[in-house]
RNA sequence: GGCCAGGUAGCUCAGAUGGUAGUAGCGUUCGCCUGAAAAGUGAAAGGUCGCCGGUUCGAUCCCGGCCCUGGCCA
């Protein structure tokens, strides 16, 4: 094991690109070579618990006996990071090698996946200072906010578009706690050895139809009544899960405040518009290599992964 | 055949006493993005206002004719 490298495989796409039978698949032509892979879940939110229809989370019959790490690792309350999902990836993709075991880390959440693979260290968070900085903007609005951002770090206000409170009120909260806080995004750069980048193409009008199919399966399938059941397992105070495409309508619908024909609707639009988003991210990472989604893309990708682990170091 | 309604952005539509129209929704394209990212936040492109003629300084809007769509009556 010491002399054999072994590359991790980022296998992304858009949302129902099929990433998932991409990565069983080519986990199982690997192990027809006697190397082994585990997928690593990169997808924001199947961390969760009980989101199992609205996310498409893949059934265990999907996976086909390959093992899924970082999926049902949190309750619905709890509001998930690109911090910490940062090092839990890294964990998880560093024991995998470890184990001589190809790590395919599969998703279609980019961030996360930049964050994991490239250079990308995260200042800290306080809760206390976040919280007062939150009801600051809900308070002053945030023009008013970023006023003030440009008054204390003018470079760093430039970067930031006034109307944007979000990232104002990260700037700030960094700017308190550390003295200065960086507007851009890093480059990329790896900070992980070996890695393969793989995405999933898939034509806009098949990509489109599969969307709107697919969330006529979740609400065929129940997706309201898995919604209502974790209401009760506190969706509305998670933070990040209350905003899932499909639960975030759906939760809306209870509400009152939209027709259950409109929810449908908007999860299948507001689906269309994240995949145009999720391929903007790709696209613009030059190292990603594009393959059709099919089945004959797992030998490629395969032979790309047989060539790092042939490469014997010392 | 007659009557009514309508033909405006790729789609659905809004609008203007006649001065070449909309912060519209959906779609398209492009950007930003660091502890909420399936989130947040910006920008752009796109129209001979059905066709022909008339009135007018000027018509997409008024008048006439024609074409098309939907409905009602025969």
């Amino acid at each position: 094991m010491p002399n054999v490298r072994i590359p991790v495989v980022a296998l992304n796409g858009p949302t129902a690109s099929g990433k998932t039978a991409a990565a069983v698949a080519l986990a199982h032509t690997l192990a027809a070579d006697g190397i082994g892979a585990e997928v690593v879940n990169a997808d924001s939110m199947l961390v969760y618990r009980g989101m199992d229809i609205g996310t498409a989370k893949p059934t265990l019959a999907e996976r086909e006996g390959v093992p899924h790490h970082l999926i049902d690792i949190m309750d619905v309350t709890r509001t998930a990071s690109v911090a910490d999902f940062q090092s839990l990836a890294r964990a998880a993709i560093a024991d995998c090698r470890g184990r001589g075991v190809v790590p395919l880390l599969t998703g279609g959440s980019a961030l996360y996946v930049h964050a994991i693979l490239d250079d990308f260290a995260f200042p800290g968070t306080d809760a206390a200072v976040r919280a007062r900085l939150e009801a600051e903007l809900a308070e002053v609005g945030a023009p008013e906010l970023h006023r003030r951002l440009a008054a204390v770090a003018p470079e760093t206000a430039a970067g930031i578009l006034p109307g944007n409170g979000r990232r104002i009120v990260r700037a700030l909260e960094v700017i308190e706690l550390t003295g200065s806080f960086r507007s851009t995004l890093p480059g990329w750069e790896y900070a992980l050895d070996d890695v393969l980048q793989f995405g999933l193409e898939v034509p806009r009008e098949v990509l489109d139809a599969r969307i709107e199919a697919r969330v006529d399966r979740m609400w065929a399938d129940g997706l309201v009544a898995e919604v209502e059941h974790l209401v009760g397992e506190g969706l509305r105070e998670g933070r990040t899960a209350s905003r899932a495409l499909g639960y975030r309508q759906v939760l809306a619908y209870l509400d009152g405040e939209i027709g259950e024909a409109d929810a449908k609707q908007a999860t299948i639009t507001g689906t269309r518009r994240f995949s145009r988003k999720q391929l903007g991210w790709f696209r613009r990472d030059p190292r990603i290599v594009w393959l059709p989604a099919a089945p004959e893309s797992a030998a490629s990708m395969a032979s790309a992964v047989r060539g790092i682990v042939a490469a014997r170091g010392e």
